[in-house]
DNA sequence: TCACACCAATTTTTT
DNA sequence: ATTGGTGTGA
């Protein structure tokens, strides 16, 4: 039974909403997950099946952590009744079962972002673009927009040249690898939805409809909500329209905003005692954000202390800056007893965490870096991957070309376009043409013998995945082949070369752990796990106890700590330059109000006088954000000898940053 | 065909 | 500063 008095009255009225549309307003830390996991448990009390709730989440962190949490109070059984994912996880789901029905194969391949830059490469260079001027990354970003803008665009009434060329050539040669983008899993399941029989069978199934973070939807991912939710209208959504900032992924805070118009006689709950922050922290958030006009109107407010001031760090350089704030960590930690685990570092751009990691691995302080470049994005894991895309998918031609030459073995550039000419010729995928090559005789024997080679590897490493399952496969791939011995003729570094192959041998690592986490451990399941990265390497409670977490601001949203460092406050990064071309302030003063909402007890923000960019210093200029904190709250942290500093390294600092750091002091 | 050297561009944020 | 992509010579 339910204890409600564990709840505050809106608390209470949020979990007790069971049927019809609702719309949750929560704002940063007043009990969201706990409101969702008490409804959760509810609904099971009076009477719902655990297989008809469905609650999607934006990404596999706020996934996990909402098992974790429904599972605490309903039990680890019947919670994996309970379909909890994020919607392109849902999707690819549906796909696995239904893409036949829109004339797709069922085991298709997920590309990710560099698997698409590599096809649009292609793609330029089939149309004779010079990959150059047109940035094939930037196009990625392009297609994906336009992907994701619903209704669809026709081809036909795409104005940029290289656009319209590229875009259809992308798409077809998606289907040629038998592949889909990320977008295309959302595209897919529309078209899948669509169909009447579909539909029902997912809407017989999901009864009950939870999206949180809806203020993050954007207009495909509500199709597809709106077609699984029906007319039965079971639709809970919870979000906060201040902690919206994935505009730049398409999201429509409109959806949030006006969500009683699409559902009508939707009820509305605001959640607003916060019991995360101290007052100091709430005041100084809610003072940012009131800048912002267009929002669902909250106060937030606490019955606890006001707490510290926020600490003002003001640094030389982003060296400096990291100095600074790793010292001040290490002092909190002995002065008021602390883990590190309390602390967290947070920041704009992944490329920032580089100077911390420097330092803190030389202090021989342990931390945890969440983001950044993915473990299954290296290179290294990516070949290996390829392999068993391969082994599962034959028609998926990147990865094909990825590894039929790796390690070399005599396949170069000219037998692969003869073998493809043939294939073209043939209408036949590149795989199946293999074959034909080992005997064809305008090819090198030496290139046959590779072919032939590669064929046999893969076929053998098909026989060992079915005797012996994954890891069994893996293994033999990495031994047969001697990765190790490729991987170290690539790096001479013989430190570097260590480090990739130790991240070969994790990949062996996470393919025995996916086996024996899975129930039903499949290839496939294996590869969408990887492409959806479901499956960050969970880190072990001991080391997250004792170690500092960074990351970005947006991979931050959801989370708490005890201590919160935001660090480069300054204009051009935290607001971001590509934000203030575009005028989307809004968005990155709701990402600054983000980071700051994130601290329970603490909260520091750095800035520094220069940074270096692409090896050049150049002056920074303190964030307009920081002017938006009323003065009384904060107090520096540094300034006092931020002079002698400057004195004792030697460094000159550009003038503008001198003059700005003398006005400080006379402050 | 491969190894090495040079050159260029990179830095938003996630699935 | 790093990294991947391209070009050249063996």
């Amino acid at each position: 039974m339910i204890n409600f008095n564990a709840l505050n009255r809106e608390q209470r009225d949020a979990v007790r909403c069971v049927k019809g549309p609702v719309v949750v307003v929560a704002g940063a830390g007043t009990g969201k997950t706990r409101t969702i996991a008490y409804r959760t448990a509810h609904m099971l009390e009076v009477g719902i099946e655990p297989g008809a709730i469905l609650a999607i989440t934006f990404t596999n962190k706020a996934a996990r952590e909402m098992r974790e949490r429904i599972s605490a109070m309903v039990g680890f059984d019947t919670c994996t009744d309970i379909t909890i994912s994020t919607i392109h996880s849902l999707c690819a789901r549906i796909l696995r079962d239904d893409i036949d029905k829109v004339g797709r194969d069922t085991s298709f391949t997920i590309f990710d972002t560099s698997d698409q830059v590599g096809i649009i490469r292609k793609a330029l260079a089939k149309h004779g673009f010079d990959p150059r001027k047109n940035e094939p990354r930037a196009l990625q970003f392009g297609i994906s927009t336009l992907k994701n803008i619903y209704p669809p665009v026709d081809v036909d009434d795409i104005a940029d040249p290289v656009m319209s060329r590229v875009f259809p050539t992308y798409n077809k040669m998606l289907e040629d690898n038998n592949a889909l983008d990320f977008d295309d899993l959302l595209l897919f399941a529309i078209r899948v939805l669509d169909i009447p029989e579909c539909r029902d069978r997912y809407r017989e199934r999901f009864r009950y409809v939870m999206v949180d973070e809806f203020q993050d939807i954007n207009d495909i991912q509500y199709g597809i909500v709106r077609r699984l939710v029906g007319k039965r209208s079971n639709i809970y959504v919870v979000g906060d329209d201040d902690q919206s900032i994935y505009g730049w992924r398409g999201a429509v805070v409109d959806n949030f905003l006006n969500f009683e118009e699409d559902f009508a006689g939707a009820r509305e709950v605001k959640l607003e005692r916060n019991y995360r922050s101290t007052g100091v922290i709430l005041e100084a958030s809610g003072a940012v954000i009131e800048n912002n006009e267009k929002r669902r109107r909250k106060k937030l407010w606490t019955s606890g202390k006001a707490g510290d001031p926020i600490g003002m760090i003001e640094a030389l350089d982003e060296q400096d800056e990291a100095t600074l704030v790793i010292d001040c960590i290490v002092g909190d930690k002995q002065r008021l007893n602390m883990k590190y685990g309390d602390f967290a570092i947070l920041y704009r751009t992944n490329a920032q965490s580089r100077v911390f990691e420097e330092k803190l691995v030389r202090m021989g302080i342990s931390y945890i870096l969440i983001g950044g470049t993915r473990f299954f994005e290296r290179k290294e894991i990516k070949d290996m991957t390829a392999f068993l895309r391969v082994m599962h998918n034959p028609e998926d031609e990147t990865a094909l070309l990825r590894v039929i030459n790796y390690p070399p073995r005599g396949i170069g550039a000219t037998s692969l376009d003869r073998i493809r000419d043939a294939a073209l010729e043939a209408r036949r995928p590149l795989f199946h043409c293999l074959e034909y090559a080992v005997h064809s005789d305008n090819i090198p024997k030496k290139a046959r013998k590779g072919v032939a080679r590669f064929l046999e590897v893969i076929e053998a490493a098909r026989q060992k995945l079915k005797a012996g399952g994954l890891a069994t496969a893996g293994k033999f791939i990495v031994d047969e082949l001697d990765i190790e011995n490729a991987v170290r003729k690539s790096y001479s570094d013989r430190n570097e070369a260590d480090r990739r192959f130790m991240n070969v041998e994790e990949w062996i690592n996470s393919l025995i752990e996916y086996e024996s986490n899975e129930p039903k451990p499949t290839i496939e399941g294996y590869l969408e796990n990887v492409a959806l990265m479901t499956d960050e390497q969970e880190v072990d409670t001991e080391l997250k106890e004792d170690s500092i977490t960074m990351m970005t601001v947006h991979s931050a949203k959801g989370l708490e700590f005890h201590t919160v460092f935001i660090v480069g406050a300054e204009e051009k990064l935290l607001p971001h330059e590509k934000s203030i071309q575009d005028g989307s302030i809004d968005e990155e003063r709701r990402l600054f109000y983000v980071a700051m909402t994130r601290a329970r007890r603490k909260l520091y923000i750095s800035y520094a006088a220069e940074r270096r960019r692409y090896g050049e210093t150049q002056p920074r200029i303190t964030s307009r954000f920081v002017g938006e904190i009323p003065e009384e709250l904060f107090s520096y942290q540094s300034v006092k000898d931020i002079e002698e500093r400057r004195l004792e390294s030697g460094k000159k600092l550009a003038s503008t940053s001198l003059k700005r750091i003398a006005m400080m002091l006379e402050d």
